[in-house]
DNA sequence: ATGCAATAGTC
DNA sequence: GACTAT
DNA sequence: GCAT
């Protein structure tokens, strides 16, 4: 079901028409009419977007090829051609006795054609023919790789049953993207299902022992990609077709293939210690440099252990309350939310958002607007329908009201039970020169817990609120989605390839910091606008699960 | 050899 | 500034 | 630990 169409209401007819996509068939001018483009990516992040310029291209009237395609070489060996590349070396090298007529030129000369919908001249744009040092040897390997795949694969285990299925997997393999804002996850079981779970089993040992967090990450990104490749993997060469499996991670797979397990795996989860960072790790405010030291410095072992020691801390004097009312409800906390129950607190909340100002749109975001059953909390998030700024100050508001139905309080601030709540500074500065970097006057939240009743008991549940400036509502509704690996790819794929940064209040240029406004000022882009301005394709929120 | 998301609050 | 949180 |  649709999360959206059930939660927005007001919001949805207040969706700006379709306006930022100049390109659709409505002009066809025709730009590129009689030029012959070659579309040569070899980077995985490239490849995921040729589809785009392909077909802007030919709208345009171009004459279009693909490395993909089959018998190009004739076709375009002879003509003058403008080949559009990351890798001119390697282009080279698969057509050796090209026309003179070809040139090399890079992307941006492309993007530049597009957003400005006309030809342009390819001199600043052409790439030279680096000298650099020639790997012939890498190459031609690849290159037979795939010629003599069938002989290759018969003189393997014979696992892969026909050579056809081999090639539909290396073609597969081959077109994963390599950030996952830019492919489609779901939150199914995947085909490789025990194994993605052993890999995220490594990422939390890495986790747990700090100074391997890249490590941690190493392995969330190769589980990733796990979760999309659809068929079950049969070898390690297979696993080697997938971006983000190295040396280790093929290793886990071989090891995996050959036991149905990884040692490793099997030895942490049950080593005592292990299991005792994971316990401490539960407790709200508790992180792994903590859980360590419990267990290592203070011997700590059980959750009353920990009450002891932090009942003797308390009394000496040090601040813990967070980690206090983390222990206080560890129980609570640690049951999942079922969805039916999130949408109970929603529409109560939702509820006392609008008795406080009926132009208050309330989102339900984070796992469950992707679509989860289950979650570890409730995210909310709001802005005013009609002004900038009208969340100002409304989130004691909110609050105040939400005191009637249920006890909460807040992890945040002074912690204090029922609401008192300073914020809002109108901040009237007019110089307005760095709005871009400043959270805080731009958002509120509340970061808590709330005592909810339902079916019969009480239980606490966490749960945050957020309130954003109306401009910056979409791309808060963007942040807030998750999940948060796809957060961090999205914005890593903004850095990247975009130079571009993202963050819950706009995308800015990389280093101006200047904000980008998408649909021209004057209306606020939708959440396909934003995806479509980043060269992404369209993700639903369910397909935001990686 | 280098970077890996980007922020905010607590202690 | 380290740690924990989102 | 991986990609660039
Ligand atoms: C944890 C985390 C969340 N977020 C964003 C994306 C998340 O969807 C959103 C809410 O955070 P969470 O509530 O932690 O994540 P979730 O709602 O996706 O999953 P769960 O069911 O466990 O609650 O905040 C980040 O940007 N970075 C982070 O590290
Ligand atoms: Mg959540």
């Amino acid at each position: 079901m649709n999360v959206d169409r059930y939660f927005t209401r007001k919001r949805r007819a207040d969706r700006l028409p379709f306006h930022f996509n100049q390109s659709v068939e409505s002009k066809s001018s025709g730009f590129f009419s009689g030029v012959s483009i070659l579309l040569a990516f070899f980077q995985r992040a490239h490849i995921a977007q040729v589809l785009f310029y392909y077909t802007k291209l030919q709208e345009n009237g171009a004459t279009v090829y693909r490395l993909e395609d089959k018998d190009i070489l004739s076709t375009i060996k002879d003509k003058p051609l403008i080949v559009v590349t990351d890798n001119r070396l390697e282009v080279e090298q698969r057509f050796p006795s090209h026309s003179d007529a070809w040139e090399f030129v890079h992307k941006s000369w492309l993007e530049r054609c597009l957003s400005q919908k006309k030809l342009l001249k390819t001199n600043s744009y052409q790439l030279l023919k680096k000298v650099d040092s020639p790997k012939e040897t890498q190459a031609t390997d690849s290159e037979k790789d795939s010629q003599d795949s069938d002989t290759e694969e018969s003189l393997k285990k014979p696992r892969l049953s026909s050579s056809i299925e081999y090639r539909q997997r290396k073609e597969f393999a081959s077109k994963i993207p390599s950030y996952c804002c830019q492919r489609k996850t779901e939150n199914k079981s995947c085909a490789n299902e025990r194994l993605y779970q052993l890999f995220l089993q490594l990422e939390e040992r890495r986790m747990l022992e700090m100074e391997h967090k890249m490590h941690a990450l190493a392995y969330r990104r190769a589980a990733a990609v796990l979760k999309v490749y659809p068929y079950e993997l049969s070898s390690v060469e297979e696993a080697s077709w997938l971006p983000c499996f190295g040396a280790k991670c093929l290793k886990a797979v071989g090891e995996f293939l050959r036991t149905g397990g990884i040692q490793e795996c099997t030895e942490f989860q049950q080593s005592e210690r292990f299991q005792c960072l994971r316990l401490f790790c539960g407790i709200h405010g508790v992180g792994p440099t903590t859980a360590c030291l419990w267990y290592d410095q203070y011997h700590l072992r059980t959750l009353q252990d920990v009450k002891n020691f932090l009942e003797r801390k308390r009394l000496e004097g040090h601040p813990l309350a967070i980690k206090e009312y983390g222990l206080q409800y560890y129980d609570d906390l640690q049951q999942k939310i079922s969805r039916e129950e999130a949408l109970h607190i929603f529409r109560q909340v939702e509820h006392a958002f609008h008795e406080v100002d009926p132009h208050l749109s309330c989102w339900l975001v984070g796992g469950f607007r992707r679509g989860q059953e289950e979650g570890h909390d409730i995210d909310i998030l709001g802005c005013h329908d009609v002004e900038e700024n009208g969340h100002f100050g409304k989130l004691a508001q909110i609050l105040k009201v939400m005191g009637k139905k249920f006890e909460y309080l807040s992890l945040e601030h002074d912690s204090s039970i029922n609401g008192d709540h300073r914020y809002d500074e109108p901040s009237s500065d007019a110089s307005s020169s760095s709005q871009s970097l400043d959270e805080s006057n731009s958002l509120e939240r509340f970061i808590g817990l709330i005592l909810h009743p339902y079916q019969e008991r009480t239980i606490a549940r966490r749960i945050d609120i957020t309130l954003t400036k109306r401009s910056e509502f979409i791309f808060s509704l963007i942040s807030w989605t998750g999940s948060s690996f796809f957060e961090r790819d999205l914005r890593r794929y903004c850095a990247k390839e975009k130079n571009l940064r993202f963050n819950s209040h706009g995308i800015f240029e990389k280093h101006s910091k200047r904000r980008i406004y998408l649909g021209g000022q004057a209306q606020l882009p939708t959440e396909e606008q934003v995806f479509e301005y980043l060269q992404l394709p369209w993700l639903r929120p369910e397909e935001r699960c990686a």
